[in-house]
DNA sequence: ATGGCTTACAAAGTAAGA
């Protein structure tokens, strides 16, 4: 059996719900997490999705700003779902949910924050939220938020792009946000403390140039390519290790109206 | 020339993204 997990930051779910629609039936996904929904919590547009095969929606959103949602064909555990709130704020940058019959498997979707222009938390209260944001998230799996026993999936759009080939350059951007030595130190704690795998580099060799997001200000974004690996998938090892198929929607950022960021999709040889 | 654009919003100009 083939689990099929999909993560895509979509800027505006009900902007974007045809794109989708397009995704869901072109590439068959079981599960999708979206980001950035910047739709309010019970405004979610489930019909459409609910007709292509995708009843099971966990929602997590608000007015105007982030948001997170999965969108399944397969059933979540009952009362599997939460939504944790992080920095002490209600913005909607989190949900879980808990998948499986013999192995459970928790999926967890996230938004970190941005993180504003200036990589000074001294004075960019921005970067200090994101910075915080990422200690937040290393205390919790630190402490075993896992529940023994079950197995876990982590996706979303972690804002940061840790490695020297997740960024069209290194260089250039050590001191931009998202790519800063601190910021990649922070996502590597995380990673080591949740015992987290990353999925995308298991198939796409270190030295190998890899994004999901390019900047919607570039003149022409595919001649440029300068894009960042902001989107991410991890899992824990026995998981990872089952990871058979890694693939980058490149394509959907030249869709009519496209989002910024594209879609990551992972399969995974799971009893599920 | 990595922001030159794009989004939401008690709708014109702000705030936010990254």
């Amino acid at each position: 059996m083939s689990l099929r997990v999909a993560t895509w930051n979509i800027n505006s779910v009900r902007l974007r719900i045809d794109n989708v629609c397009r995704f869901l039936q072109e590439w068959q996904p079981d599960v999708l997490c979206l980001q950035e929904t910047k739709c309010p919590q019970g405004q979610f547009p489930s019909a459409p999705l609910r007709d292509l095969g995708f009843g099971h929606i966990a929602e997590h959103g608000q007015k105007g700003y982030h948001g997170v949602a999965i969108v399944s064909r397969l059933p979540f555990h009952e009362n599997s779902q939460h939504s944790r709130a992080f920095c002490g704020k209600g913005d909607c940058r989190h949900v879980s949910i808990t998948l499986g019959r013999d192995r459970p498997v928790t999926l967890h979707n996230f938004y970190v924050p941005a993180g504003g222009d200036e990589p000074d938390a001294s004075i960019n209260e921005k970067f200090d939220h994101k910075l915080k944001f990422l200690d937040e998230m290393d205390g919790w799996f630190a402490k075993g938020s896992q529940k023994s026993g079950h197995e876990g999936i982590l996706v979303g759009d972690l804002n940061i792009a840790p490695l020297e080939h997740d960024v069209w350059s290194h260089k250039d951007l050590l001191k931009v946000v998202s790519h800063t030595p601190i910021e990649t130190r922070g996502l590597d704690r995380v990673q080591a403390a949740g015992k987290w795998v990353d999925v995308m580099r298991q198939h796409v060799p270190a030295d190998q140039k890899l994004y999901t997001w390019w900047s919607y200000r570039a003149k022409d974004w595919d001649a440029a390519n300068r894009g960042r690996r902001l989107d991410h998938i991890w899992a824990t090892a026995p998981v990872a290790k089952s990871s058979s198929r890694l693939e980058v929607v490149r394509d959907a950022r030249g869709w009519k109206q496209p989002s910024d960021h594209v879609p990551v999709i992972a399969d995974f040889d799971l009893e599920v």
